[in-house]
DNA sequence: TGCCAGGCCGAAA
DNA sequence: TTTCGGCATGGC
């Protein structure tokens, strides 16, 4: 990694190139904001910035103390994703799909936001996905004013813990709503806490979160990987069965791989933005 | 109108 | 153990 400070950013440039659309739109999370200038805005932890790629650098206009607090670790920047894409082209098809995700880094978001989002995927889509949660951090979140705009935080499971449903229900999530309020009371009453479950084997934290009500095995496998980067952790879907089928791409080989997540999500992204295996 | 969207739950076989 | 309908909502 290569940081470079300029008046109004800081530049990094890592082995592999930088995406912020690939990176924010692939799937993982739902919170960052296009800009008409291409940049884009995020807020992670109360902390807010603006992000943009530049000759396949990260550019982030934020404090240098800033950047080694909070940005640096979430945006993954020790990790080697050129090796990784080096090591995912087996065959025609994971060349294709690693060829076609290189821009992605598997951010670390915070657990609790990464859990709640994809509490609300099941059997969603991506722009509903983020609207709801969209709507989700501007009632319940707290807000902060950044370049002249007003940005929200996610909001805390203290705070959706004593939601009724009712109170829920201007988020049209569906059925998804009680799953978010029980699992609020879980980790606000301290019944789970996520970040125990950071020490814990992959599969152990997978059977601790499936306790709560509406995680699955999907759930629970996109929760360690884009919440605790449990990299191990591999989701197997529908789709990608489909499609690993279908173009010959054996998944199976991937499972257990310390790098299997990113695997999949560069599947997941290839197949999605190809609309294969329908 | 019908189908699908990064599923999960509970019942029935 | 597998299969299947129901579950809210919204876009196409």
């Amino acid at each position: 990694m290569q940081l470079t400070e300029h008046p109004s950013h800081l530049k990094i440039r890592g082995a592999a190139p930088f995406s912020a659309r690939q990176t924010f739109t692939c799937g993982q999370c739902f919170r960052w904001q296009a800009q008409p200038d291409g940049s884009w805005l995020g807020i992670v932890d109360g902390q807010a910035a603006r992000v943009w790629d530049e000759d396949g650098a990260l550019c982030i206009a934020a404090p240098r103390a800033q950047f080694d607090a909070l940005w640096r670790a979430y945006f993954d920047c020790g990790t080697d994703y050129a090796a990784i894409c080096r090591s995912f082209s087996v065959d025609d098809f994971t060349a294709r799909a690693a060829a076609f995700g290189a821009g992605i880094r598997i951010l670390r978001q915070p657990p609790w936001e990464a859990l709640c989002t994809f509490l609300l995927s099941q059997c969603n889509n991506i722009p509903r996905i983020t609207a709801i949660v969209q709507r989700l951090c501007e009632q319940w979140g707290e807000p902060v004013a950044h370049e002249g705009r007003t940005l929200y935080t996610f909001p805390a499971p203290e705070v959706l813990a004593d939601a009724s449903p009712q109170a829920l229900a201007p988020l049209r999530a569906g059925y998804r709503a009680p799953y978010l309020i029980a699992a609020a009371q879980a980790v606000a009453s301290g019944a789970l806490s996520l970040e125990a479950l950071r020490g814990l084997p992959t599969a152990d934290a997978r059977r601790e979160v499936m306790q709560l009500r509406g995680v699955g095995r999907k759930v629970a496998d996109c929760f360690l990987l884009f919440g605790l980067h449990k990299l191990d952790a591999f989701p197997v879907d529908t789709w990608m069965k489909k499609a690993a089928a279908y173009y010959g791409g054996d998944m199976k080989r991937f499972a257990g791989s310390p790098v299997a997540g990113v695997y999949q999500q560069y599947f997941f992204y290839y197949v999605r933005e190809h609309q294969l295996g329908k």
